[in-house]
This record gives structure tokens, sequence and C-alpha cells, in this order.
DNA sequence: GGATTGTAAATTGTTTACAATCCACTTGAC
DNA sequence: GTCAAGTGGATTGTAAACAATTTACAATCC
């Protein structure tokens, strides 16, 4: 299921949000180094966009990059961190909700819908890291119906929290 | 003068650091479409690169892309969103100081004591876009020296509110 | 004359090949 | 036996060639 409804998802993108999906369930250790051929070779693309797909997961504080080492799985942020990101998350999305509350469209609606009766399924299976995504992807279509240009911005920031929330329902 | 040290600056981050300043000194026209070619050309090297240079500055918010159609300079943000992003960047560089304030090593001191006569300089002969070099450079160098992990945040942050900066002084 | 389709140049997206760097292991001297 | 330098394989960084898409312009049709 497609909770985050995108016109164009270019291949880059699909493979970001793949791989940050996987990263935040906790699926990768943060021990060995993510290698870029591999990648490559499981999505069937060159090295080249899967390049682009770790820069920017980089960017967002999933992964951490160090020159000619390649990446790995970064490490949750501390906790005087966590309650500034906190903080502005919350300022974020405070603010995105006064932004779109009285202007959201039908289509706007049927996908909020879907993400909710998505959300109650995993909350009755007790499927934690279901329940994470659709909790992302709930406020990640409020944002972004509020504003595409801060999409990024509460990206960054979310994905840095959620990397402590994935430790911990491990 | 470089204002914001860096152990070992890629040529990448030397091209979005140079390109950033550019765009938000105003030299770059919003109208027309930002070539990746010219820029491998004029900085001595590959489109590689460059690509990476303006998905990063994309993320940032300084350029916008749009698939197949290459990059252009963003427009400033709106009202709304320049308040809640004066707030967040406050509410980051708040919690930096508080951060780093007991904890300056002396090159911390002497990189800040460079910045802030360089300030001094620029604020003497008016040069608004040196000012507006210096402040960044400033605020830049404290973030950093908090949280290396905050840097990107701050920076897609502060370079929004500044695309609306340099449009003004000009 | 105005709109539409066809075509060529330009630009972006991707792949492939090559250079530079790093890492683990061996080899050798002490 | 231990440590140092060397060496081969693997991995990242870059460049150049190729494919796909867009754009501008010209030819054609109504």
């Amino acid at each position: 299921m497609q909770l985050v409804e995108q016109p164009v998802r270019s291949v880059r993108e699909q493979i970001v949000d793949t791989v940050r999906a996987e990263v935040l369930a906790g699926a990768w250790s943060n021990d060995e180094p993510v290698r870029e051929q591999a990648l490559a070779k499981r999505f069937g693309v060159s090295r080249g966009p899967i390049r682009d797909v770790l820069q920017q997961l980089s960017r967002e504080g999933v992964l951490i990059y160090r020159p000619n080492k390649g990446v790995r799985v970064n490490t949750p942020p501390a906790e005087a961190e966590r309650q500034l990101l906190q903080s502005m998350r919350r300022e974020m999305e405070i603010f995105c909700l006064g932004q779109c509350i009285d202007q959201l469209t039908e289509a706007d609606d049927e996908q909020l819908e879907r993400i909710l009766a998505e959300l109650t399924r995993a909350c009755a299976k007790g499927d934690l890291s279901a329940i994470a995504d659709c909790d992302l992807a709930l406020h990640r279509t409020l944002v972004r119906r509020a504003s595409g240009e801060l999409e990024a911005i509460w990206l960054s920031i979310t994905s840095r929290l959620l990397m402590d929330y994935s430790r911990i329902d491990r």
C-alpha cells in the first residue's frame, strides 16, 4: 500500500523511501558499511543513482557518510538533541495543520482516510513497524500539503527522531 | 578568507558553498535554468559531482529541481513560512549556544575572533553581501561546534531565510 | 493565418570504464 | 614473536560515452 502519494515518483525517490523505511525499521546493522554495488544490484540500477540515494539519506541523518569509506547507519541523536528535534517537529506540524486544515480537498480526505484505516489495522495487529510507517505517512502527507518546501526539513528532523524510536521497539 | 573551517573540504563541498553564496548574494537569475555542463566546465570537473551539488542545494531550498528539466533558483518562502523558519532557526541557535558556550577551545575562539573581525570590517565598509556572509559563517560555526548533526538542518532553514534577505538588499 | 505534427539540437538521466584510495593480509627484518 | 612495510583485492570517486527526454523550430494541414 502506497501511503504517501507522489505524482511522479522517480526511481531514485522510490529507492530512497524504501531504504529509509528499512533502516528506520531497524533492519540494517550499523556495524557494517553499506556497499554501493550491492544496492545497485538489488535495485537493478547502476551505482550512479545509488550514490544519489545514499547522499540524500546522509543529509537526512539516516545514514552517515565518510569520504572514501562509504556510508553506515547513523546513531540516534543524544538526549538533548532529541528534545530540540521533538520541539521543532511539533512546531512544524502545528504550523502545517493550521495551514491546510481548511483547504483540504476530497482527494486529500480520501488519502488521509486510507492512511488512518491502515493505521487502525496495524494497531489492531500490534505491528509496531507498520504503526510507525503509518504515523510517518500521515504527518508527511499533512506537511507536504501545507508546503512542499517544508517537507525536506521535516523529514530531516523526523527521520533522526525515528532512528531512536526504531531502536526501542526492537 | 575562509570563514568556515573544514578539516577536509571535498571538491563537492567547496562547489556547494561557492554556488550557495553566489545564489544568496543574488548573483543568479531565477528566470533561466542552471546548466550542468556549464558548471562542470567552470569548476573543472565532470557532470557527476555537479549533479551532486545541485541535488544538495535543491534539498536545502536554494535551488529547485524538476525532473528532466534541471534546476533553477528557488523563490523565497512565503511570509507565514518565513516566520516559522525564523522561529525554528532561533530555537536551534539558542540551543547550540547553550551546548557549546562552556566548551569552546582556543582554536574556536580564534576562529570566532577572525569572523568577528571580518564582520566589523564589512560593517565599516557597508558591504551588505559581506555582512551576510560573515553572519552566516558565525552562526554556522557555532552550530557545527554544538553538533555536526544539526548543521544540515540549520543550513536548510537558514538558506531559505537568506533567499529572502538577499533579494531585499538588492 | 493559426494550430498541429514532425524533426533536430540540446539537456538530463544512466551506464560503463577507469583512477585513486582504503583495508586486510603477507612477507620480511630485527 | 612482534612490528613494519609492501602488496593484492575491494571499494569509492571521477570522467566519458550512451540512452531518454525535453525544447525549439520548421513544415504541413485545416
